[in-house]
DNA sequence: GCTTGACTTGGAGTTGCTCCAGAAGAGTAG
DNA sequence: CTACTCTTCTGGAGCAACTCCAAGTCAAGC
């Protein structure tokens, strides 16, 4: 398939693709006789596990070093899953903030529940 | 107090409190003799609150509209709290991508360890 | 009186995109 | 066949939100 409905099913922008190929964070796409990129469904595959973790705040350093793993083939895997289990503890952190923040918005809204209760 | 303390307090760096008064997301902080930036508890309040709101994703045009608000006293509670009630529709929404991205990360986890079984 | 340390400003550098101009090739309409 | 539209290409500029740095000021301590 090409760019325009790789981008579609991964969640990324056809101008990220390129700056993500470009970046080394892909196993460099297959062009057709036309010079036009053409994805495989493991590309795919690919870019929308880049789409989540960059998404979900791992940085593009973290994501290379994932993909140079990725292109090593499956002697890797070791090192691939602690880069995984690392980053899902950082969703746990992230997750931890978010209920922090709902927390401060929760207060700050009572709080200004009791302002306009004064003033009517 | 000076901006060290308030950066401690808040969570801001220094750089980032003097980028965010240059930017217009604060009310123009009152200077000591020294011409140094003097800090009050209500200044590191709204500062700390300014740390949690960019934290979980509020833009900084957005923060901008609300400091704006905050300048002009109480009668734009109404709006303020839309605007809080906005953002924490948004921290559901990223709590949701938290999750889902910690589901991929599981299945990727368990597919790895598959890849391990048949290799030992 | 001299050094140390926190602070000042303005400006350059960084990350991770996002948008744009200009060109090339395929497909459709007249 | 010509004209037009669509998608893609490349290289490069622009942007958000910091982050870091150089050069200078000033008060406090030895």
């Amino acid at each position: 398939m090409r760019i325009s409905e790789a981008s579609l099913k991964s969640g990324l922008s056809a101008d990220t693709i390129r700056y993500y190929e470009k970046s080394g964070l892909m196993p460099a796409i297959d062009r057709g006789a036309d010079g036009l990129r053409r994805f495989s469904p493991e590309n795919v595959e690919w870019l929308t596990l880049l789409y989540w973790l960059r998404k979900t705040g791992m940085p593009m350093k973290e994501m290379c070093h994932f993909a140079e793993l990725y292109q090593q083939g499956e002697r890797t895997i070791r090192e691939r899953k602690a880069v995984l289990i690392r980053h899902s503890e950082r969703l746990k952190t992230r997750r931890q903030e978010l209920e922090k923040c709902a927390e401060i918005l929760d207060y700050k809204l009572s709080a200004y529940k009791v302002i306009e209760g004064k003033n009517t």
